[in-house]
DNA sequence: GTCTATAACTAGATAGAC
DNA sequence: GTCTATCTAGTTATAGAC
């Protein structure tokens, strides 16, 4: 594949991702598209087949940059569970706050997944994997002792990612929903808890 | 307002909230409401001014049916901290297993409320609403000694919430991803953990 | 109040020149 | 490979009969 059909794909893209979270799926129409990428309104057709497929693509691609930043984060863990862990927090954090400018084309990424398998799937092999580094980061930390024995690392990674994903999605809609340093306050005070060694009965 | 217009109303708004479901705001046409509703197509315009304004309303009125159950439930706390607890709980449980069928309307609403505001004041007041209810529950416990001092009704319910929220919305789209039984254990061990007198330091 | 018929428009896809 | 021009089909909104 040329590099110039690489320039046309991504900028096609690119123009996508923006329209869809200007104004959704129902109103982003091939000729803004074609319009804000600067290129033919018939490239649409040419490089992705359809609109449709142009617009799937980059509702994958929108979930891919709002995960892979916080899956990232999480692979410091591995192998120094102590020191990675304080890398870890302040890289989520970093990731979190630069995550509310994706959210509206997010959540017209899930909107779309709920009913279209072509984008469900790739989402959810994603979400999947992220799951997965989280969960192994909580077994290594249980491991080194740093966690209780009663946290089961899949559960909780799956628990955990649900948290994030909901507490995105409300702070992005209504920023008074949560004071970010109360709410941080509360999960600390979790963790902490999570990590005594009583055994609750 | 006539009874006629009423059911006419009633009938279109239903008839909206299916399509959206089905394949969503951005294929949901003019027609296949009026025909599912089996009412003229010069009806939408008639009784809500445009579709637009039909598509607003109904997924307002998805976020609520979403939202209400789950408020409803949290005031059966109000007066009875230790006896309302099982009871809310119960509830808790069965609006969630009702919740899926309506999680795909829900997401449209979600990812239209990103862009519109008419549609996005009424959800987060909803939402606004379903967390005042939890703290308000919240705080009835720890006041009654049953959760740790440390817990701060009004963060710990919004946690709660997009907690509940995210939780619902990553099931609906994987159903592996979450192993109902485990993930419950986990959360009633840190409910377990919050319980403690202990003031961790 | 509800219908039929239609107007006015915009969409995505395509044909064919270059 | 990319453009211009156009086609066909679908949309919402409206006019006017009943």
């Amino acid at each position: 594949m040329s590099e110039r059909q690489e320039v046309t794909r991504a900028r096609l893209l690119r123009a996508t991702l923006e329209a869809l979270g200007r104004h959704g799926v129902a109103r982003t129409t091939s000729r803004e598209i074609a319009t804000a990428a600067g290129v033919n309104l018939q490239a649409i057709t040419y490089h992705f087949g359809s609109k449709d497929a142009l617009v799937a693509q980059a509702l994958v691609d929108a979930v891919r940059k709002w995960i892979e930043p916080a899956r990232t984060a999480l692979t410091g863990i591995a192998g120094d569970p102590l020191g990675g862990l304080f890398a870890t927090v302040a890289a989520l954090r970093a990731a979190l706050d630069e995550a509310h400018e994706h959210v509206p084309a997010y959540l017209e990424a899930l909107a779309t997944a709920a009913r279209d398998e072509a984008v469900r799937a790739p989402i959810v092999a994603m979400l999947a994997e992220l799951r997965e580094a989280l969960a192994a980061s909580i077994r290594e930390l249980r491991d080194a002792g740093l966690i209780a024995s009663w946290v089961e690392p899949e559960p909780m990674a799956a628990l955990i990612v649900a948290a994030g994903d909901g507490f995105v999605l409300h702070t992005t809609l209504d920023p008074d929903a949560h004071s970010p340093g109360a709410t941080l306050d509360q999960v600390t005070r979790l963790l902490l808890a999570a990590s005594m060694r009583d055994e609750p009965e």
